[in-house]
Parts: C-alpha cells; sequence; structure tokens
DNA sequence: TATTCAATGCAACCCAACTGCAAAGTTTAC
DNA sequence: GTAAACTTTGCAGTTGGGTTGCATTGAATA
C-alpha cells in the first residue's frame, strides 16, 4: 500500500481509482488548484465527480478550500498535522499577474482582538500582489 | 448640497438620482451590502444599473469590495481617509449564521514576511464565526 | 436648439457551483 | 456464491451571481 493510499485511509476515506488520482494530482502541484485545473489534468474524469471529491476532501480534512477572490474557488493539501483548526490556519498568496494561489504555511495568524461577543471560529486570509515569478 | 451629494462630488462621480440612492443605502447599513440587498432595497431600480454603480463606487473608492467566501461579493464604504492603500486595509468578519460581513476597521492588518521577491498589493481577510447577535 | 456624451433599463449571456438520477462498482447479509 | 444494500461515478441539466450589448433616456456642451 502506497503513501497516497494510507492518507486516505487515516482520513476514513475510501481509496477509490478516482480518489488517487485526485490526490496524486494534489501532490504535484506546488500552487492550489481550482476544479477547472483538475478537470484538466484528468480529463477522462467527470466534473461533477471531481467537485464530490473536492467536497469529499474537504470534509476529511485533507484539503482546505481558499477563496482568493478570482471568482474560483482553490483546493490545496492540508498539512499532515492539519485538524483545520485555528491554530492550523495559514495566510494564502494570491498572484494576480499569473492567478496562482500559494499558501504560506510558515506564517501562522496572529491572535486577532474581535468586538464583544464575536467569537472567531475559522478564517480566510488572502494577500494579493505578484509572486516572485512575475514581480521583475 | 447635502453630506451624500458632497460626497460623490468629492470622488469626482457625477450625482446622479440613483447613485445618491444608492450611496444613500449604504450610508444606512451597519453591514457590508451585496447586489442582491440593493435590488430589494431599491426594488424599482435596474440590476445592471446597481452592478454598474457599485464598480463606479469601487473605481472611485467610494466603497471596498469583500470576498466573504459566501460566494456572494459584498460591499462597504471605505473610511473618509481610505485611499484603498495597503495602510487602509482592515480586517472583515463574516457570521456564518445570519450571513451578514462586518468591517473591523478598528484592527490594522500587521505586517506580513512574505518568501523573496514576493510583493503585497491588496489583501482580502476575513475572520469567520458568530457574531454577537448569533452566539448566544 | 442641436450635438455629444454619460447613465440607465432591458434582455440576454457566461460560467462556476451544484443536483437528480440512473448505471456501475463495492460491501454486507444470508 | 448470490442477492440485497449501499457507495461512487457519469451524464445531463439547473441555479444564480456576475457581466455585457444595445437601444433609450437624460444631462452637459457647443
Amino acid at each position: 500500500m502506497n503513501n497516497i493510499e494510507s492518507q486516505l485511509k487515516d482520513k476514513s476515506v475510501k481509496p477509490t481509482a478516482m480518489r488517487l488520482l485526485v490526490l496524486q494530482y494534489f501532490t504535484e502541484q506546488s500552487k492550489a488548484v481550482s476544479l477547472k485545473d483538475l478537470e484538466n489534468g484528468l480529463s477522462y474524469a467527470d466534473k461533477s465527480t471531481l467537485f464530490r471529491t473536492l467536497k469529499t476532501f474537504e470534509e476529511s480534512k485533507i484539503v482546505h478550500s481558499i477563496e482568493d477572490g478570482s471568482g474560483v474557488t482553490k483546493y490545496a493539501l492540508c498539512l499532515e498535522s492539519c485538524n483545520c483548526e485555528l491554530q492550523d490556519l495559514h495566510y494564502h498568496f494570491h498572484c494576480t499577474n499569473c492567478e496562482n494561489t500559494f499558501c504560506l504555511t510558515t506564517l501562522n495568524i496572529p491572535t486577532i482582538e474581535l468586538p464583544t461577543n464575536f467569537k472567531m471560529n475559522q478564517a480566510n486570509m488572502v494577500i494579493k500582489g505578484l509572486c516572485a515569478n512575475c514581480n521583475e
């Protein structure tokens, strides 16, 4: 049993052929992945299957979703230790030139003072600008 | 000339009847406003007119847009002093129960260490959870 | 007053997200 | 081992926010 397969089992997701391929695809990317990216990368696969696979992965905390403001939801692999809890939150960087989105996992989000009685459960933090490739 | 009207003129936006009504509407809200909100609030007005008014306001820095992850773009009034530059950035709070989104203008966004050669120009920071009303 | 330009209203279109349903595949019960 | 029950997949279609083309109206200018 290879690594990809055991990752799925660890998260109690049945390792179907489709899911193995999708997870494999994720591990090969250095940037966040959209549904369209998956459709292009795994062209033989059906859109709705890929969509539901993403939802399954998200619920099982294999990936997390990122709203980068491009109008397209992107997904990226969670870190091994990630539980998608507050302490796992990190910033994301969206390059407005190449439209790629990256996790900045080394930067944790500071504690934020909220108004009285507000309760923080999640966050979507996106920094926009130019990535190293596009900033010449 | 009233306050609403002079606000538009200050930003070099021609104060048409429609625009005055839209800006008036914004000043009456304590939460961020979606296109749909405007359509409901100003039901006699056409959707595309409202859409283009929002775009005009955004370009003129009368309002800023917020991607709160609900799938609907929201807009909120800029502060008087706002230039929509980095130093004007603030956090937003999206209540996952009532779906309302608020500006947390008192909290400025800290400087964030980016990877080498990355350049930050903008940001969309959304904290999600429960607002005071929904957190009982 | 005629001309020009900007704003508005209407009717579409686009596309990402999502859903219903039947077929295929897998697991469980007997 | 086979039938029943459940899960996953593929197809086709819907929904809804966002956006655009174009004709009309209205305001500004000559």
